[in-house]
DNA sequence: CCCCAGTCCTGCGGGC
DNA sequence: TGCCCGCAGGACTGGG
């Protein structure tokens, strides 16, 4: 499920288009279902041919092309996307391809197995109000423990709850949120209204390392092996968690065995160790 | 303000 | 062994 690092590591991943014009952009369907791209495609074609990919960005977990004309291309992974510039994991599941010039990259492909994800075409006042401070906070990697605290110290919600608050804060998802709330030591059913403020800086700095840390392994491939960077290779991070999907074992910090506990919250999992994370 | 359930979608794995 | 159901959860919506 890309979250930060996965989006950050594809855009990294596919920097090296920046400067090459737009030849074509192709809606895949191979299936009767198709992905959200918008406008339609021939709308959408001419928008954006002939443009030159002047900058790519992150938002949240988006990946933005900004072009030459101020329009930016949208790529929204949600569960199972992928921004590409190797061969994809299958054909079946290809859903838009984007052809280029000017560069030795021939093609930016668009990969969703689920396909929940959308391909978007946006003006600057359409960005604005989509991921304007309205809708987005402050980016993960840029959160402070004064940040943190003043857009999330007044909330009763469980923190773990909280933190997938995009509006609160930008890019951090469910599996990450444990992640952070692991090396943080607080227990992720702890409300947000009783934390202190040397909790809100542990979880500011837990923030910026696990990210960080995980940037550098190229995020996180499950066992279903969905999530790859832009050239189609797994990322490294899964072989570091300390507690997402490790319900049962020991916990790396206290070393306690079995202490790892899976629970639900907001209809999604959370993992915690019950020996070392405080209580709720 | 906050919570919950439902929606989109596919593949996998648990249970019978 | 085989099949079916439920689960995985990011973003969004509508109702309480």
């Amino acid at each position: 499920m890309p979250e930060l690092p996965e989006v950050e590591t594809m855009r990294r991943g596919i920097l090296g288009i920046v400067g090459a014009r737009i030849k074509d952009v192709e809606r895949v369907a191979r299936r009767r279902k198709s992905i959200a791209i918008t406008p339609r495609i021939d709308f959408f074609r001419r928008r954006v041919v002939g443009r030159r990919v002047d900058a790519i960005g992150r938002v949240g977990k988006r990946v933005v092309l900004h072009l030459d004309s101020q329009d930016a291309i949208v790529f929204e992974p949600r569960m199972t996307g992928l921004v590409l510039l190797a061969d994809p994991p299958s054909q079946e599941h290809l859903r838009f391809r984007c052809t280029l010039a000017g560069r030795k990259i021939r093609e930016l492909l668009y990969w969703d197995r689920r396909g929940l994800g959308s391909v978007r075409v946006i003006s600057p006042p359409e960005f604005e109000k989509a991921f304007g401070p309205a809708k987005l906070g402050p980016d993960a990697l840029a959160m402070t423990a004064e940040l943190f605290r003043e857009r999330l110290a007044g909330s009763k919600r469980a923190v773990k709850v909280a933190l997938l608050d995009q509006r609160a804060v930008a890019g951090i998802g469910n599996l990450y949120a444990s992640e952070i709330l692991h090396v943080a030591q607080i227990h992720p059913a702890r409300r947000c209204n009783k934390l202190t403020r040397s909790q809100w800086r542990a979880i500011a700095d837990a923030t910026q390392m696990v990210l960080e840390e995980a940037i550098r392994y190229e995020g996180s491939t499950l066992s279903d092996g969905t999530y790859r960077n832009a050239l189609n290779q797994a990322g490294g991070y899964q072989n570091c968690h300390r507690v997402y999907d490790r319900a049962g074992k020991a916990c790396p910090r206290c070393g306690n065995e079995g202490e790892v506990r899976r629970i639900v919250q907001a209809q999604r999992a959370t993992f915690y160790c019950a020996g070392c994370q405080g209580k709720r």
